[in-house]
DNA sequence: AGAAAATATGAACATACATTCATATATATC
DNA sequence: GATATATATGAATGTATGTTCATATTTTCT
């Protein structure tokens, strides 16, 4: 039983993050780079078939908000899971009966 | 160590929840019922010091997306935590370090 | 230096969202 | 039936978001 509330500023930074993967193309990315550890821009637009531009867009958001950092290799830049607590987020939605939904 | 990856209808699904409670209200509003049980509109709009018709109409919203369900006890509307699961994503985040965010 | 590959960036646009305000509806009480 | 209380609803509005397209930047290779 939970008996804690959480406090503003926690409420606000969890909304933050909860928003930020809040989105099937970046909540995909978060799931891909849980286990892939690294991937690069090109690898995740194959894996998700989705636009390089699109894909690059939603990757800087993530970064900038902390969710992902991003190392470049040559011409290829690695985004990877920063804030690792997000996974917990995934591990438990993925053992919900969502099908209600 | 994950060896699966959530599929393209449970993807949409779990950021559909999360982008419904990745607001700050919103989160502050299912936080609340994690500990209440249940509580009507305006328990809630006092305890979280927002207005009456913002409560409402979130309130309104979750219970529209199947996070929430309500009953009426006379003049007062109890609001109630459907979707359970939800809770587990805020115990994750709530034993997080996010400092850095 | 020029071409190719990988990524980023910025404008443009439509759509969605959060919030406020005024008002409607439902229930209880006198 | 009038009044008060609790909640819902709808319009209006500003802001944020998601997406596409065209183009810029960076690096590598010849």
């Amino acid at each position: 039983m939970r008996t804690e509330i959480l406090d503003i500023k926690k409420v606000e930074k969890v909304a933050f993050i909860l928003k930020a993967i809040g989105n099937p193309l970046r909540l995909s990315i978060v799931d891909l780079l849980s286990i892939h550890d690294e991937l690069s821009v090109n690898e995740i637009s194959r894996i998700l078939n989705a636009e390089q531009s699109l894909v690059s867009h939603n990757l800087s958001n993530m970064k900038l908000k902390g969710i992902l950092v991003s190392r470049r290799d040559g011409k290829r830049i690695y985004y990877q899971l920063r804030l690792k607590e997000v996974l917990k987020v995934i591990q438990c939605m993925e053992h919900c009966d969502l099908d209600a939904i």
